[in-house]
DNA sequence: CATAACATACCGTCCAGACGGTTTTTTTGT
DNA sequence: ACAAAAAAACCGTCTGGACGGTATGTTATG
């Protein structure tokens, strides 16, 4: 009753609707996970324990250390976890854009947008990772190479494609750091207007 | 006397180099803030401790709780001298633009990119602060929340100049987390054309 | 009965901050 | 002009608690 609650829980993050999650065992894994980043979101990395993390996803501290033997695998584990979402959300916009034009460009504004909003565990993950050890943020470095090496062969002008990502990442950092975040009208014209850019050639 | 010393270390972290160094008798309140960057960005958050912080700067523990009575005042300290260097060359970049027409949105492309470059200590203020309290963000939120009105009323679309704000922050993301940083001559490129679109409107 | 999935007890280290100094500079009284 | 007083700058140790990690359990499951 309780596992299948959490299955469902976790399903969403990993895989989008239509999939069929064979690995049932991992529940409290992804709990330990979802407790850490929150921790991190709500009261800062340095709020990050063991024994925090382990108690809010309602384990023992030992239960975590048995997922993770080491604070860093457990860092290590969100990364992996955060980072396998976006990767598969992105591929799956890509897949679902019908215009052939810049839909890489779009997928990647769209998606970074939605993670904001709906998924602030994201920055959680990144900024623990940063602390932590560098070297972790490697998954989404990686990604992001990929990404980028995509959007500039998406069929728009090189610079202007990139000068669109930066604009997604702008709006990541700005909510990131709360430097003048957007409002929500102000931030759906200027997604709308990068969607619209993400068609065109401009300047 | 003292407000002369003072005034002139805090010029030093804001002239760029191939200035003369006058004040040969530092100031150790400046030398402990650039330590505790400097072990920041190298180490991570995590290494700054006070004694590490005051054994870079050449001080005893003693020494710096003289300036700083706690970790958190040592962070505020920080940040309010990282942002005043922040705002006060903006404002300079500012009054020495000729156009009129989107300056504002201009000299903020510029100094973030000049700051991103020759000043990473950035990165490790506003890391610094995120980790042990956010509200310490609150100078560079309030710094943030003018320059924005300010672009917007730049004489140029206002959504417009809001993409060129946020492509300039993404900028400054993905130096942050290492995600597909520009090329030297990619990100000059996207410079220009960042610099070249706030002179006209665009899309 | 073997292994995964936890729990409990405990250890060693690290670190923030307190505290009680000493030295240097500045101010003040004369 | 100068000593005395005051204040600012700086030093080094100590401690109590927190935290990462280990070691050793116990329970469920297949």
């Amino acid at each position: 009753m309780e596992s299948i609650c959490f299955h469902f829980t976790s399903y969403i993050s990993i895989l989008r609707k239509g999939e069929v999650d064979i690995v049932t065992k991992t529940n409290n894994r992804v709990n330990i996970l979802k407790a850490a980043a929150g921790i991190v979101r709500e009261q800062g990395i340095l709020a990050l324990t063991l024994e925090a993390a382990a108690s809010k996803a309602g384990v023992s501290k030992g239960g975590l250390l048995h997922y993770f033997p080491s604070k860093e695998k457990l860092i290590q584990g969100l990364v992996e976890h955060l980072n396998d979402s976006y990767v598969h959300n992105i591929r799956e916009s890509v897949k679902n854009d019908q215009i052939k034009t810049g839909r890489w460009t779009r997928s990647f504004i769209q998606e970074t947008n939605e993670q904001l909003i709906n998924n602030q565990e994201l920055n959680a993950g990144m900024l623990a990772a940063l602390a932590v050890n560098p070297e972790l943020l490697r998954p989404f470095q990686d990604a992001y190479q990929e990404w980028q090496k995509s959007m500039e062969e998406d069929g728009l002008n090189k610079v202007n494609a990139t000068i669109l990502r930066l604009a997604a990442d702008g709006l990541w950092l700005s909510e990131l750091f709360g430097l003048a975040p957007l409002e929500d009208d102000e931030r759906q014209n200027v997604l709308e207007k990068l969607i619209k850019l993400s068609k065109e050639d401009f300047g």
